[in-house]
This record gives C-alpha cells, sequence and structure tokens, in this order.
RNA sequence: GCGCGCAUGGCGGAAUUGGUAGACGCACUAGACUUAGGAUCUAGCGAGCGAUCGUGGGGGUUCGAGUCCCUUUGCGCGCACCA
C-alpha cells in the first residue's frame, strides 16, 4: 500500500499559495480583525523545535480564524540585531551584515517548509536600516518627552560580552546569555524611565485577562511595588539627616541601631577624620570587589563595621550606632535602613554578630514566642509595647497613626518604592542600532536631526572583542557636526539593548513598507491590539513588560490607541525528550529538518498539536511521530477509496436511518468540538483526537448497507475542513482530488447544527450509593419525574436494592439514577 | 526562605459546570491477508478468578469528588538580604 507522497504534494501548496499570495493581508473596514502573532525569532540560522511548536500554534489559530471570516493579520520576521553575529565577526571574520542576512534566507525557507500562513510583505527585519530609522526615531521622541537619559552608576558589567547589561538580564548573578558572572562598573550610560510607568505597568495588569496568571504574577513581583514612609533621622555632631525608607514605621521604637550601604556617598562625609576612617575604608574596598553572586553567597552572615557615628531616633532620641553593611543597597529605597533587630530577620542577625540590643515592640500574644528571648525575628501581627504613647494599639492601625504623626511633625512622609529600575539600554557592541545622540562641548547631548536618520552603522569597523565598542575604530562615524549650533561635536558610539527593536515590532507588521513614518496611525487603529500572542515563558519578565512599557509610552505620545499591546497571552510549555530539555550536551535534540524531511510538515505539525496542550510540556515521541503520519495517510487512503461515491453527489442530505444519523452525529460532534478547541480554548490535542474519531466513523460508515452518498460527502468534506488549520498541505491536496478547484483556505469554515446532537436515546447508569451498578439506554428527554418511575419500576432495578430501605432517589436526566439505601 | 504550578494505565494525554474515570493516540498481545511485513485490517489492552478496588498520601464536605476544602509528600518553575 502506498503512502501519500507529501514530498510532492506539500512543494506543491507552497508554490501555489506563494504564487496566489494568498496570505497576504490588507485592511478591510468591513471585516473584523484578527491579529496573531508569534514571537519573532533571533535568526540563529537553525530552527528548533520550539520555534516548530510556537509557529504551528499559531498558524492553526490563523487559518481557523481566517476561515471563520476574521480579517487575519500573521506575520513573521526577524529579532535580528544581537551578540551572536558579532561574535562571528570574531571568530570567523564575516560581516556581521552576511552572517545575519544569510541566516534569515535560511531560515525562511525552513518556514516556508512548514506551510505557515505568513504574509511575507510585511516581513520586519530588524537590522534593516529602514526599520533601525524608525528605532532612532522612536527613541528620539522618548527623548523628547524626558523618557530618556544619560547618567553614571555603577553598572552590571558582563565581561565575557564585554557589554553592560540590564538588571533583568541579570540572572542569579550572572549574565543571562552566557552565563558568566557579573560584575561592577562605573560608566556614563543611557537609561529609559521605565520607573515612571511602574504604577501603569501594575495597575493594568488587572485588565489583562487573557494573560496566564504566572506571567502577571512573575511582572508584579519584577515591579515589586511596596508602601511604606520615609523618616529623618538626625546624624549627631554632623548637621546631617539621614532619610529612611520603612514598611514598618510601627517598629521606629525598637530601632536599635543604623545602617549604611557601602556605596553610599555620605559615607565619605561620615568617616572622614574619625578614627574608625581606615577600617570603613577597608570594608567599603573590599565591599566593593565583590559580585552580586559573592554578596548574597552570605545571607544570614552579617558583616559590617561601625563608623563612629551615631544617629538620633526621633521617638525615642536614643543615640543609635550607624554602621555599614552589604546587606543594605544603594539602589533601593534611600540606601539607608533603620535597624530593628526584634522584627526583621536581618537587622535581628546582625544585631546577633554585633551584639547590638534587641527591643520587642510589637507583642503577637503568641505562647511560642518568648519576647524576652527571641531566637529569630517576629514579623507577625500584634500590638505595640515599649512605644510610648502608642502601646497597647495595633500594629496595622499604628503605621496609619505614625505616618500621620511624622508628616505632621515635618519629617518625613508616606513613600512607595519598587524594585523595578529603570532600563539601562547602552550596549558596547557593533550590532545593534545606534543611538542617535551627538555630544557638543557647547550643547552637551543633542538628538540627530530626524531628516538626518537613519544613523547608519558603520561598516569601517574592527572586531577585537575587547574594550569599548568596535564602533569607537570607525574612521567615518565618530565626528560629526552638531544638529543645534553647526560646531564639531562626536557621535554616541554605544548602540541599544536588542530588547528595544522587539519592543515595537508588532507595530510596525501592522504597516511594515512605510518609509515616511514608523507606522501609520490608522492602521495601527485597525489592527491592534494583538488578539493573541504566542510564545515562551522566558520571555514573562524581559520582552513582555519592555514591550508594554513601549507601548505605553507611545500612547502618552499620542502615536498609538491603546495602553497595552497584547490582548491575550499563550506561553507554550517547553518540548523535551526524555525528561530532559532538548540541548546540544545532552544530545537529545530532533532537528525540525530531519522530521520535516522523513514525515513531511504536516506530520510534524499534527504531531506537535496532538501530544500536549500548548502550555505544557511536550514530551517528544519518534513512535508519536509515526503514529500522526499513519493517520494521516489513514485519512488520504479513506479520501481515495470514497472518492468516486462523494464527486457528484448532492450537496444537501436526509438522514434515512440509524446508519446516517449516527454518522451525522459524530460529523457535528467534530465540528463542535474543533471550532472550540480551535477558536478558543486552544486545546489543539483534544480537537484533533476528535477528528481521529470522525475518520473512524466514517471507515465504519463506508461498510454500511445503504450509503447515503450527500451526507457521507458532507463527512468527508467538513472532516477536511475542520483539518486543513492543523495539516494544510494535505488537506489542500484531498480537496483538490475531491472536485474542487480553489484553495480550501478560502472556504468558510462549517456551522455545527445543534439538532443532529439530539440523540433518541441515551445511556443512564443505575447507582446504589454513589456505586455504579448498571448501565442502559433511556429515551431522550426524559423528565427527572419520569426517568426516576422508569428506572424504579425495572425488576432489575428491584433486585439491585434488594431489602434495603430506598433512603432518597436523585435522577440526573441524561446522566443517571443515584438510589441511596439503608 | 517567599510565590506559582503539577501529580490520572506501561507511555503522551482525555474527563470544559461536582454526575458512567481512562476519550484519542503510542506501546503491547492475539488473529486475518501475505513469499515477507516495520504496511493494512479485526479483536483485546488499569488491577483482581470474583464481589470489588482504583486519579501521589491522610482527612473532610456531598446522594455523588480526578474535580471543592484542610493537611501532607514528591517534582518542576519563578524571585531571592528590596528594609
Amino acid at each position: 500500500m502506498a503512502y501519500y507522497d507529501f514530498k510532492n504534494i506539500e512543494a506543491k501548496w507552497q508554490k501555489k499559495w506563494e504564487e496566489e499570495h494568498l496570505f497576504k493581508t490588507t485592511e478591510d473596514a468591513s471585516k473584523e480583525k484578527y491579529y496573531v502573532l508569534e514571537m519573532f525569532p533571533y535568526p540563529s540560522g537553525k530552527l528548533h523545535m520550539g520555534h516548530v511548536r510556537n509557529y504551528s500554534i499559531g498558524d492553526v489559530i490563523a487559518r481557523y480564524k481566517h476561515m471563520a471570516g476574521y480579517n487575519v493579520l500573521h506575520p513573521m520576521g526577524y529579532d535580528s540585531f544581537g551578540l551572536p553575529a558579532e561574535n562571528a565577526a570574531i571568530k570567523h571574520g564575516v560581516e556581521p551584515a552576511d552572517w545575519t542576512w544569510s541566516n534569515m534566507a535560511e531560515m525562511t525557507t525552513q518556514l516556508k517548509r512548514m506551510g505557515l500562513s505568513y504574509d511575507w510583505d510585511r516581513s520586519v527585519a530588524t537590522c534593516h536600516p529602514k526599520y533601525y530609522k524608525w528605532m532612532q526615531w522612536i527613541f528620539i521622541q522618548f527623548y523628547k518627552k524626558g523618557l530618556a537619559y544619560k547618567k553614571e552608576n555603577p553598572v552590571n558589567w558582563c565581561p565575557s560580552c564585554a557589554t553592560v547589561l540590564a538588571n533583568e538580564q541579570v540572572v542569579d548573578g550572572c549574565c543571562e546569555r552566557c552565563g558568566s558572572v557579573v560584575g561592577k562598573k562605573n560608566l556614563s550610560q543611557w537609561y529609559f524611565k521605565i520607573t515612571d510607568y511602574a504604577d501603569r505597568l501594575l495597575e493594568n495588569l488587572d485588565e489583562l485577562e487573557g494573560w496566564p496568571n504566572k506571567v502577571k504574577i512573575m511582572q508584579k513581583n519584577w515591579i515589586g511595588r511596596s508602601v511604606g514612609a520615609e523618616v529623618q533621622f538626625k546624624v549627631k555632631d554632623l548637621d546631617k539627616i539621614f532619610t529612611v525608607f520603612t514598611t514598618r514605621v510601627d517598629t521606629i521604637f525598637g530601632t536599635t541601631f543604623m545602617v549604611i550601604a557601602p556605596e553610599h556617598p555620605e559615607v565619605e562625609n561620615l568617616i572622614k577624620g574619625t578614627k574608625e576612617e581606615a577600617v570603613v575604608r577597608a570594608y567599603i574596598e573590599e565591599a566593593s570587589h565583590k559580585n552580586d553572586i559573592e554578596r548574597s553567597s552570605t545571607v544570614g552572615e552579617k558583616t559590617g563595621v561601625f563608623t563612629g557615628r551615631y544617629a538620633v531616633n526621633p521617638f525615642t532620641g536614643k543615640e543609635i550606632p550607624i554602621y555599614v553593611t552589604d546587606y543594605v543597597l544603594m539602589g533601593y529605597g534611600t540606601g539607608i535602613v533603620m535597624g530593628v533587630p526584634a522584627h526583621d530577620q536581618r537587622d535581628f542577625d546582625f544585631a546577633k554578630t554585633f551584639d547590638l540590643p534587641i527591643i520587642p515592640v510589637v507583642d503577637p500574644h503568641d505562647p511560642e514566642v518568648d519576647l524576652n528571648d527571641l531566637k529569630a525575628a517576629c514579623k507577625a501581627e500584634g500590638t505595640l509595647i515599649n512605644s510610648g504613647e502608642f502601646d497597647g494599639m495595633n500594629n496595622l492601625v499604628a503605621i496609619e497613626k505614625l505616618i500621620e504623626l511624622v508628616e505632621k511633625k515635618g519629617i518625613g512622609k508616606k513613600a512607595v518604592n519598587y524594585k523595578l529600575r529603570d532600563w539601562l539600554i547602552s550596549r558596547q557592541r557593533y550590532w545593534g542600532t545606534p543611538i542617535p545622540m551627538i555630544y557638543c562641548e557647547h550643547c552637551g547631548w543633542v538628538p540627530e536631526k530626524e531628516e538626518n536618520l537613519p544613523v547608519m552603522l558603520p561598516t569601517d569597523v574592527e572586531f577585537t572583542g575587547k574594550g569599548e565598542s568596535p564602533i569607537a575604530t570607525s574612521k567615518t562615524f565618530v565626528d560629526t557636526v552638531c544638529p543645534v549650533c553647526g560646531k564639531p561635536a562626536k557621535r554616541e558610539i554605544d548602540t541599544m539593548d536588542t530588547f528595544l527593536d522587539s519592543s515595537w515590532y508588532f507595530l510596525r507588521y501592522c504597516d511594515a513598507r512605510n518609509e515616511g513614518e514608523a507606522f501609520n496611525y490608522d492602521k495601527v487603529k485597525y489592527w491592534m491590539n494583538v488578539d493573541q500572542y504566542i510564545g515562551g515563558v522566558e520571555h514573562a519578565i524581559l520582552h513582555l513588560m519592555y514591550a508594554r512599557f513601549f507601548q505605553m509610552a507611545l500612547y502618552d505620545l499620542g502615536l498609538v490607541t491603546t495602553e497595552e499591546p497584547f490582548k491575550n497571552l499563550l506561553t507554550q510549555g517547553m518540548v523535551i525528550k526524555d525528561g530532559k530539555k532538548m540541548s546540544k550536551s545532552i544530545g537529545n535534540v530532533v532537528s525540525p529538518d530531519e522530521i520535516i524531511g522523513k514525515y513531511g510538515a504536516d506530520t510534524a505539525r499534527l504531531f506537535i498539536l496532538f501530544a500536549a496542550p500548548p502550555d505544557r510540556e511536550l514530551d517528544w515521541s519518534d513512535t508519536g511521530v509515526e503514529g500522526s503520519y499513519r493517520f494521516l495517510n489513514r485519512v488520504y487512503r479513506l479520501v481515495d477509496e470514497v472518492k468516486d461515491t462523494v464527486i457528484g453527489a448532492a450537496d444537501s442530505y436526509e438522514i434515512k436511518n440509524s446508519d446516517d444519523k449516527s454518522l451525522a452525529f459524530e460529523m457535528n460532534a467534530t465540528i463542535k468540538k474543533v471550532t472550540e478547541d480551535a477558536g478558543g480554548r486552544f486545546n489543539f490535542n483534544t480537537a484533533i483526537s476528535s477528528i481521529m474519531e470522525l475518520v473512524n466513523e466514517i471507515y465504519r460508515y463506508k461498510e454500511v448497507k445503504e450509503i447515503n452518498a450527500a451526507l457521507l460527502k458532507a463527512a468527508i468534506e467538513n472532516m477536511i475542513k475542520v483539518l486543513s488549520p492543523f495539516t494544510p498541505h494535505i488537506c489542500e491536496e484531498m480537496w483538490e482530488e475531491l472536485g474542487h478547484g480553489d484553495s480550501i483556505y478560502k472556504e468558510k469554515w462549517p456551522v455545527f447544527d445543534e439538532k443532529a446532537l439530539v440523540k433518541d436515546e441515551v445511556e443512564v447508569v443505575i447507582q446504589i450509593n454513589g456505586k455504579v451498578k448498571e448501565k442502559l439506554n433511556v429515551p431522550n428527554g426524559l423528565s427527572k419525574g419520569d426517568l426516576e418511575a422508569l428506572i424504579m419500576g425495572r425488576d432489575n432495578t428491584k433486585q439491585l436494592v434488594g431489602d434495603k430501605a430506598v433512603v432518597k432517589i436523585i435522577a440526573v436526566p441524561g446522566k443517571l439514577v443515584n438510589i441511596v439505601v439503608k
């Protein structure tokens, strides 16, 4: 028996689709739009199974929505700036541009072999000057709005990538791309004021109902909003006031010391001329050489040094010693913390190490806690003690009262802090969008004139992999004239973090070839938001928060119509094999090329969609792939066998007997199931299993005595239609075999008939005390009372009940009758 | 440490609102066709001879729990000195 010739079939239809521009999309106000987007790839050159899964999911949704009558935007492009291209240049001497463009060509070929319904005319590549011109333009708009600024700061520095990193790109103290331990460096860098948007980024999360909770929680934690108070402490012997941030102002009477971050600029003023000066300097020096991993490796064990200075507690008037310690972070709050050892574990550890007093000020009324001999900090709620006039007050009430008091006294205020930091966007690398800023000795930093954009990446550069950006080696790039005063000036040589490029590409897709604007307002108004976004959960914080920030900032600039870019988000699960993530080092990688070559794209897509729901892990199984391949062959044979009966049969059918009835039932049930699963629930695995059931049913039906050709035609054609979003090539071929001249993609999605789903008879279960005893068929539509009477009147039922007393009868029509006996 | 998620046959998974647990597929077993089959078709396939027992363990709510509540174990993921 022959296999279907997937090689020729897939090539044939891919060619046809391309020639007919089948997937070309234009704005059409008369139709409801649907924007389905998969996260665009970095063009590494090789497609992996994660990509295949991502794009298969997106393609089913896109094809389904199209057939369901929507005007579908389904684009694809490349996030094509980034380090690998530059590393290839350093290692092999190839131009980053050449390397990238050839990879993109290769990946496009691979993507096209998958039969994805992309409108390639809208494709973007972020490294194209016609794209990064608008990236630069957006940067300038942000700059003019005050959202971009340059500042010298200690920054995260990856020694291996030889560049700075954003906070979000540092994972466990290591570079998220290469894994090197990240150090600190003092550099002058460009930042985006994402912290201005912290509250909106947080609050809007509640409205993103189509987002997985997990992602929203991750973003929420990353933004890390905490409400508290800033309180001023006088420094003894110095004309200075130190402000601390605390969320537990209710514990202020228990403050027994003050701690300040080693990097804090005020430390110098504290120690100047004291006898502790040398010791403190040595400690600061030591701390400055530690990276984040070393600093956090000592959680629990606290280090620090006394500065020789004291602060005055504004409530008790007591003098408390000031210490320098590296458990206080310079970047959070004010970099100075009031130490309340009785109620904060870190302060407790510190007090124990330095033998500082521990004064409990909140009594939790817990017999397990001995306030006079605390074993650990007590964080529980309770009533205040040792707190003067506040004694006896509930501590949560006290927080409110104390903030009021502090504000009245003018020694502090209510304050909110975020873990979120401003976004460091400069990168000391070549292969990225040049930051379109110019430094003039007279005018300072000024943006390049918009009519001079794009600021082109120079090509006369050397790649050494060391020191500052390779752009510095260009003889043509740096020297320019000031756009304001016309005097000689120098260009910024850093490039932008590539996460900027990917923060607005979904807007460019709406109007990808616009040479006069980043995107046209009306086109963006028509297409946005993205109705369904699909990608890996690894972007939960980085990309998804940056893109939200961009959209909000662009909204504030009046350039887009919505505040949030992505209405619904689907985070697909990983593809694993033998219980482990596919990776070269484990050697369990399955190459998409190989699978598509051996079984075809339809089989690959079908398997990936059938093996697991999209948001879960997918366990790769070679035998499972063969099963999917067998199924497609089985469908293909079925069409071949019924072809002669079906072609020319009538377009409408009548139900003539029980065989007809059961086929019609199965057909409608399948349409319903696939419509629900492909249209909103996205459980493609159950959609496919339902199609498999229909195929099994048609196989049975074609052996019955009286074949109803018109019904069989409806069944087989509907089956092919609902299968076509999953495996488009074979469905096109079968559709053609059945005598249709036009693409199945242009067909309307079938509608199911609710009436056909009503059965004459239903199976009900008879339970005794909730245990299933018997199953039998009864007429459909019986009322509760009728069902109960019917069941209770049977001899079999009486036998089941026996001589026990019937306590209660629960009858659920269409489901069961439960007889409770004693 | 804090937060989130998951746990169902030999395996991937179904059960959408509390109502017949195991759909669909893989693997396996037997048979048919065949020179042969790793093709195809037919039948079987949670455990137990059986009554029955079965959704990680224990408890609860309910006529009825994979599904709801409490508790516990294991695994996975995220954050982690954020005052």
